[in-house]
DNA sequence: CGTCTTTGACCAGCGC
DNA sequence: GCGCTGGTCAAAGACG
């Protein structure tokens, strides 16, 4: 800790009196000791974090079993999922307009919309769905097994690497966008129904639009259920989350109805009907006929085709122009580079929100460093989210008078400050270093206050890919 | 030699 | 009926 280096003795320790060097000792030791009490602190603090989160995330599963799911409505409806895109939201001519009424820190929205043309909507077309039918079982499939997952990420790379095999059959250029559209088929498995279709946005050349359909028939690769559990569980909550009725013609309409966006931990997750046009992808002729599931990881600036409506919430958005922040997790999407790779920690965190599950990783304090140190650079609401939750934590610990508490809100208040300060910089060591330092001084006390029972599952996923990353290297 | 990508052809749906 | 469009097929070539 910087406290103990600023104390450590600058001159000649000769000439320095005996009884000056005891003071000194124990001074430090007192400093030390001090020390100890705040890291004692702070891992209440992060207990305390931690027991919110459970309780929201109870919550959010709560809210989404007693959402009566109208399968007849429900498969008519585009899930967005929104890491972080709180920009302004067009849909086509029209702008959308805020209605916030859940509980539990889970907002909806209502949004307006013109009838969309976008092949993103439209995939598989009609031919695939008479030929997924004679197929015999494809058509015993529920809505969640057809339902569709487009995921928007920025990448440079030509596919996203989710893990999975995936073999292409064929590539197109759509109308509309230069950039052609490649088709993928799963091939873990031989007759793998799964396909997904990967074009870049149009508008951002930066963002790959990556869309998947159907269930894996196969087990997959632990780098491949990140992917595969979070469009499972979009799917899910496709069916579960809806609450508003929409018809087949509200679906022709030129205007959509509102359907709520739930704010979970920082994630929107915004339900649509199928006419709106999330994104620009224009030009597609068939009806919707499957539910469409977007996640979206970005929220560039530049991203204005993003057809979410403009609504003030606290959104942790893992995504970043610098498609570098991710550099183990994208690209190369054949075979099975997912092996080799790191699971993109947010799409863990994705997965952990549906499935409940806080992995209890083992401890890989550098991991955690490292993707702290990413989260926090990577994005300033990110920061401010820490910072928010380190502030009330020690503002309500302060407020009791005790002096250690005073301390403690003096050390949050530093961190805090050190979080936002990092806005425009390039800190990754910074906070690297600075988490380590949380880190390391954790473990003196033998604590495990950053460890798998860390709050945020980003950091217990962490953990975990690392791990797996680690398990798939040996 | 096996696997994968490329790419033109083909098919079906839709709109005019 | 025709043209447009999206999606798939399959032969040929590339690659390790």
């Amino acid at each position: 800790m910087e406290v103990l280096l600023m104390k450590m003795p600058s001159s000649d320790p000769d000439v320095i009196p005996q009884a000056n060097k005891e003071d000194e000792l124990e001074s430090a030791k007192a400093e030390m000791g001090e020390v100890k009490e705040e890291n004692q602190r702070l891992k209440k603090m992060l207990d305390k974090i931690q027991e919110n989160y459970k309780s929201l995330q109870l919550s959010f599963f709560k809210i989404l079993q007693q959402g009566a799911p109208n399968k007849s409505t429900t498969s008519l409806l585009n899930v967005s999922l929104s890491l972080g895109t709180t920009e302004p939201i067009k849909h086509g001519k029209t702008t959308s307009s805020i209605k916030p009424s859940l509980s539990l820190g889970l907002d909806s929205k209502s949004q307006l919309s013109t009838p969309a043309n976008s092949s993103e909507e439209t995939w598989p077309p009609s031919k695939i769905q008479n030929t997924t039918s004679r197929n015999g079982d494809e058509d015993q499939q529920n809505p969640v097994k057809r339902a569709r997952v487009c995921v928007r990420a920025r990448c440079d790379a030509p596919t996203m690497n989710d893990g999975c095999q995936w073999r292409k059959y064929g590539q197109k250029v759509s109308k509309g966008n230069p950039c052609p559209r490649a088709y993928y088929r799963c091939t873990v498995a031989p007759g793998c129904p799964v396909r997904k279709q990967v074009q870049r946005c149009a508008e951002d050349m930066s963002i790959l639009i990556t869309t998947y359909e159907g269930n894996h028939n196969h087990p997959l690769p632990v780098s491949a259920t990140a992917m595969a559990s979070t469009t499972s569980a979009a799917a899910s909550m496709l069916l579960s989350g809806s609450s508003s009725s929409t018809s087949q013609q509200g679906l022709n309409s030129t205007a959509t109805t509102t359907l709520p966006t739930q704010v979970l931990n920082g994630f929107n997750f915004s339900l649509h009907e199928n006419s709106t046009k999330q994104f620009y992808l224009p030009n597609s002729t068939s009806s919707p006929l499957f539910p469409t599931i977007t996640l979206d990881l970005t929220s560039s600036p530049s991203s204005s085709s993003t057809n979410f409506p403009s609504f003030p919430t606290t959104s942790l958005n893992f995504s970043s122009s610098e498609s570098r922040v991710f550099p183990a997790v994208w690209g190369n999407g054949n075979g099975y580079p997912g092996y080799g790779a790191k699971v993109p920690y947010y799409q863990n965190q994705i997965y952990e929100s549906f499935s409940g599950d806080n992995l209890q990783g083992q401890t890989c304090q550098q991991s955690l460093t490292e993707t702290l140190a990413k989260a926090i650079t990577s994005d300033p609401s990110f920061r401010s989210v820490i910072a928010a939750a380190i502030s009330s934590m020690v503002c309500s610990s302060a407020k009791s008078g005790d002096p250690t508490d005073q301390k403690a809100e003096k050390f949050g208040q530093n961190l805090m400050q050190a979080i936002i300060s990092q806005d425009g910089k390039d800190e990754s060591s910074f906070s690297s270093s600075y988490f380590n330092g949380l880190a390391s001084s954790t473990s003196q006390t033998g604590s495990s206050l950053l460890q798998p029972s860390f709050p945020f599952p980003i950091f217990n996923t962490a953990f975990q890919s690392a791990s797996d990353d680690k398990e798939h290297k040996n």
